[in-house]
DNA sequence: TAAGATGGCTGTAACCTTGCAGCAGATAGC
DNA sequence: GCTATCTGCTGCAAGGTTACAGCCATCTTA
């Protein structure tokens, strides 16, 4: 049975009052009887009723905001809809959640939601940012004014954010590479596809992937790094130019997009299957590729835990003082092939 | 903002005592006031408020139940976590959680806990089965006591059991099909090592990957599915066996345990990493020879949320009436490599 | 020295929301 | 007028927080 209140102040011959003055550093008590009573409460086990607790704490209400970019791709429909889950959890102990999807996603409109959510009285605050100096300002900012900012998805290096919700992008390029060991036969080249040069996370599934093939198969040769900008007629064209001056090539690593371009050119020269494609992200239609065999396999973010944490640690935070347990809340790296799509 | 029962209450022109009738049907109302309320609430979308109730319903406290073996394998011991978490998470709200952990766990001793807790006053109980009538008697006379039970981990077919939490093992076993067809060479032949012929979860792994082995490749022979009892050197006997009868060996795919006696025999015969190795369970052992490449694959199990989920699922049916959106709640079927294996 | 002021410490009661028991007022039937 | 029934209101309980009241010791001042 759960200990309260009550119990460890009838135990320590004070009042409800006291304890709780007592338990929380209030003040305004006798520094002996508050270490009387923390050592008994500690004693006990006591831990707080959190029903009790967001009672008395409705008055003041805890505001959540969160800012997305509005869903265009499977992978944000699941994190907006672990969002949506963690608002219907939070409002039920009487917090309120605000959730801005912005349709054109960039650093000014961030800013700008951001600070209408300040406005409307936030309490702490959730965002997927982009690389940009004024978003960090930001940041920093609402950090000064003790209001918590926490990034999920991406991250903001160096920033004063409380805590980041993401992959470890690292160590993704790391999982392709192990893949991509085991699948090649011997010999041949393997391509290498990023999206920009500058994108932290493109940047360290690149140098994951990178790092880890070369121990792993020395036999097979990297070519160096192309960059598609996130483009799939980029992508054709580079596919297309390296087929047709490497024969041998085997397999093609994709660290961001582009993954129809690349298809619709090994198609092209009909070299689907024979280079093995390892890439990244549920999209739908990386799904769909998945299915077809064309792309061997993805690897994947947990999106729905990547919406669902954040809220969530944002609210104990707020709500229990409860600091998160680390700075990286790394999600899950999923291996999707197409037998485990669906769970 | 959350709506409140006093909302309602002045929205309708009645007090909150009538509005606590009609929502929650206790009769002693008049049938059109009850409607008109009803519709009033639905219509400014309430929702109880968790704390509130959990406050209310103290009196009459919810004990959940949980029997489980005894942790001896890493597996184990985040299902265990998950339970301990979960038992913490609804203890803030004022329910109680009971885990029985046994030993020398068999059917017997899962039916004595489950008495015991019965007596002890659980209104919900979550159990890791066998395969046993009597304990599914048990379950049947415990659902018609209106004491829901889930099975999680392994299941009873055909029970009385509210749900199941834990892995789609049929499907697991198309996964490792899937994988086993992509890094094997062309030729050869691929053997199956299962536990007990009547296992439901060894039965079902087997039957998933023979069925998409067949379909996917044509030109590697599948041997007969061996039994080794889950025992290492009966392992180690098949494996010895078919190295000498079949020269073109290159795959062994582990329904079940056994691990260590394959390796065993592989080391032997100096076939380490020729002969490729897809197993489950992500025991210590096993994570071990998966860090070594004496293993290419681990399927695994989500053992946190399959400790989590079911006391939570117990709570939310007892607490909030809420039943489980699926009978069958499959948790991710995780595909591990070496460079995976930590998050 | 005694009355009054001050400040430190502790108790108390209201409040948050829901569930439930008890009670009061109205109406109908005799 | 009395009883029985129907209908709705009121009040209490749960645990934690907080504003406020109250108590006591110490200090100030005539």
């Amino acid at each position: 049975m759960a200990v309260t209140l009550q119990q460890i102040a009838k135990e320590a011959g004070v009042s409800r009052g006291t304890v709780d003055r007592a338990l929380n550093n209030r003040g305004r008590i006798n520094a002996e009887v508050a270490d009387r009573i923390r050592k008994i409460a500690d004693e006990m086990g006591y831990q707080p009723n959190r029903a009790g607790r967001a009672l008395a704490m409705s008055k003041r209400s805890i505001t959540i905001g969160v800012v997305i970019q509005a869903a265009d791709t499977p992978f944000m429909e699941k994190v907006i809809e672990g969002a949506e889950d963690a608002r219907a959890e939070v409002e039920r102990m009487g917090a309120d959640v605000m959730i801005r999807k912005i349709d054109d996603f960039d650093a000014g409109m961030a800013v700008e939601a951001m600070h209408e959510l300040r406005a409307a009285g936030c309490n702490g605050i959730a965002v997927v940012p982009v690389d940009d100096e004024r978003l960090k300002e930001t940041v920093d900012e609402f950090a000064g004014e003790n209001i918590p900012v926490i990034t999920f998805n991406s991250d903001i290096e160096g920033s004063g954010r409380l805590c980041f919700v993401g992959q470890d992008t690292f160590q993704s390029g790391r999982v392709a590479a192990g893949l991509m060991a085991d699948i090649l036969p011997g010999g041949g080249k393997v391509l290498v596809i990023s999206g920009y040069p500058t994108s932290y996370g493109h940047k360290n599934r690149t140098k994951g992937f990178l790092q880890e093939f070369g121990l792993l198969r020395e036999d097979v040769g990297i070519l160096d790094v192309q960059y598609d900008f996130d483009d799939d007629r980029m992508a054709e064209m580079i596919t297309q130019g390296m087929l047709k001056e490497y024969e041998d090539l085997t397999g093609i690593y994709l660290a961001a997009s582009g993954v129809h371009g690349v298809c619709k050119a090994l198609e092209e020269q009909g070299m689907e299957g024979k280079v093995k494609v390892i890439s990244n992200d549920l999209t739908s239609q990386n799904v769909r590729y998945l299915e077809e065999g064309k792309i061997r396999f993805l690897i994947g973010q947990d999106g729905y835990r990547q919406g669902y944490e954040p809220v969530m640690i944002l609210f104990e935070k707020i709500f229990d003082g409860k600091e998160p347990e680390k700075e990286f809340a790394y999600t899950e790296i999923v291996i999707k092939t197409k037998y485990n799509l669906v769970c």
